[in-house]
DNA sequence: CTGAAAGCGCTAACAT
DNA sequence: ATGTTAGCGCTTTCAG
């Protein structure tokens, strides 16, 4: 591979010149930049762009780190996620570096500190995750997303509106007429589960609605035993009318476990989930569910990023919360009389 | 941030001495290595990856390039894979370089040739891309992976066994009494699916059965109109008894417009999918589908670059297809005739 | 407009 | 066992 040396002599120029002509600086005389353009064209020169970043003290890199990646639940949406931080971060002519380590033995902190990124985003990290600190004393800008902390404000962070989701949920179901609404959000470990609580409670107040503890149910999005849960909730003296699912999956196998008992969905009972995944759109009935635009929460986050790198962040940190959108299909019905 | 220099002029020794200490070379004096060691700590030193890089010639990174990451019936797996790769490339020491770009503006060719990356792999890759060209020009080590051309030897190849996947699946309902076995494999360009079909061919065959024309439909995994084809499939004078479908929301999607057309799953017609996703054991009755391992295709694939890096796999490029297995549900029986 | 020299932070030869 | 010197390929002063 040729370099920038190799390039002056063949052309009979000084190295700077050559670079003057690669970096597009004007001053350099028409001819000669046709020349050594030819040149480079003939050597298929190309710079190399470690030395640069030695020259510069940037990485010209960023790093996209998810310790939780292949945990089913936490990554619907990471594909559109990385689509949508991949997009800004080519237009800014940074590399993404993708880092799915969970062990300590490197810790993302290292990333910074050792040049290879000039700035981090951080997905679904623990709350009280050991390396964080470390992150925090390097000063290396951050960005975090798929994790809210309740009133953290001393973070950058970029989420969906956990708690409006629901808010939109219950404000669908009780215009239906339903009165007795179930909730199965999730483990109660994540803070986005608790911010759906915190929205369930707000619209059954806003709606003059009693919250019956009996009806909420945290359980494991996968490995919980739902149909356990359906069935206690069903013998209750005053049933639910209706389910509000932390995901889409969820919500899919109440539908069936609803069906084996005998209860028709919608007419029955109705059923929400969380996500919009693909298939909630091919199940039948066709999911009524809300969904998160993974695309845009990446273009956020990775934008936010760049501002805070160029230092035209100087401001306290701030919380973006992403509107999220129901999407009403045949699973939700009218309110009727079991 | 220290450098190497300062950290030599701190402990009173020359840059090379605290190049040793850094570099595990055993060749200094004990205490001389302790006294180094505390002032590392002390001035919180870290090697700079880029001037190592700039000096070995070595980028250090590995290119993950996925021009359709979004498209979702390409990237169920995604996350597996990646995660695959990841570990890999990390007990390597290796960074993992996310390039998703679709545009031409940078085609990722330059990713070598700029030394961002030592080795490439492919995912998705269409066939005749036009950068594959300069690719192969540039004499980068890569490796394909989700694409499998018919009869490439040229390449260095992982992926795994879609024609194996329909072998089993035929078998398995040739088993179980079926003779008329409908396909809608997927669209026809992809080299998946022509793949499929020849595994439908050869297993047809080893059982004696014919292979007929108007049982075999070609539509898009998402798009398509499932709903007419499943119409007239089953307004033939010969109806099918059993559907193989590409993905398993297809099949999905096909058990629940049987379902509406009068139809009982398993017991009138037997339906199988293809991947394996995590909705497949939700819905009901769950799918009897072919399941692929991604996280070992990942695996595999940055096996083979980085052995292919390191200068070791000297002779013809290797094309490894990897196992698939039958997931038995319950969306496949005896056959009953209808 | 163009060039020479210095240096980014590190490692690799060769001393000592 | 330790130090000196010379680069890796590029950009950046500062002179012409």
């Amino acid at each position: 591979v040729a370099t920038l040396k190799q390039v002056a002599e063949a052309a009979g120029v000084s190295v700077k010149t050559v670079s003057r002509v690669i970096n597009h600086e004007p001053e350099v005389a028409a001819n000669t930049r046709q020349h050594i353009l030819e040149v480079i064209e003939e050597l298929n020169y190309r710079p190399n762009t470690r030395a640069r970043a030695l020259v510069s003290g940037k990485a010209g890199a960023v790093a996209v780190v998810n310790p939780a990646a292949g945990e089913a639940h936490l990554n619907l949406f990471f594909d559109s996620v990385l689509r949508g931080i991949a997009e800004v971060l080519s237009a800014h002519k940074l590399d993404l570096l993708l880092y799915l380590s969970r062990g300590d033995d490197s810790p993302y902190c290292e990333l910074f500190l050792q040049k290879r990124v000039d700035g981090l985003i951080l997905m679904n990290m623990p709350f009280d995750d050991p390396n964080l600190l470390g992150l925090t004393e390097s000063n290396a800008p951050c960005v975090h997303t798929c994790y809210l902390a309740e009133n953290d404000n001393t973070r950058y962070v970029v989420d969906a509106d956990h708690a409006g989701g629901i808010v939109m949920s219950v404000n669908h179901l009780a215009a239906l007429g339903h009165r007795d609404i179930a909730i199965l959000p999730g483990p109660d470990n994540l803070i986005a589960v608790r911010l759906r609580m915190e929205g369930y409670r707000r619209a059954l107040a806003q709606h003059g609605l009693p919250v019956r503890d009996e009806l909420i149910r945290h359980l494991e999005f996968y490995s919980g035993d739902v149909r356990q849960i359906v069935v206690d909730l069903m013998q209750l003296e005053q049933q639910p009318t209706a389910f509000l699912c932390g995901v889409d999956l969820m919500a899919i196998n109440v539908m069936n476990i609803l069906r084996d008992l005998g209860y028709r969905v919608p007419d029955d009972i109705s059923v929400l989930g969380f996500n919009d995944v693909v298939v909630s759109q091919y199940v039948s009935p066709a999911l009524t569910t809300i969904r998160q635009d993974g695309h845009r929460k990446g273009v956020t986050a990775a934008t936010m990023l760049i501002d805070l790198m160029s230092g035209s962040l100087d401001g306290a940190p701030q919380q973006v919360t992403l509107d999220v959108e129901l999407i009403q299909r045949s699973s939700t019905g009218q309110r009727n009389k079991v």
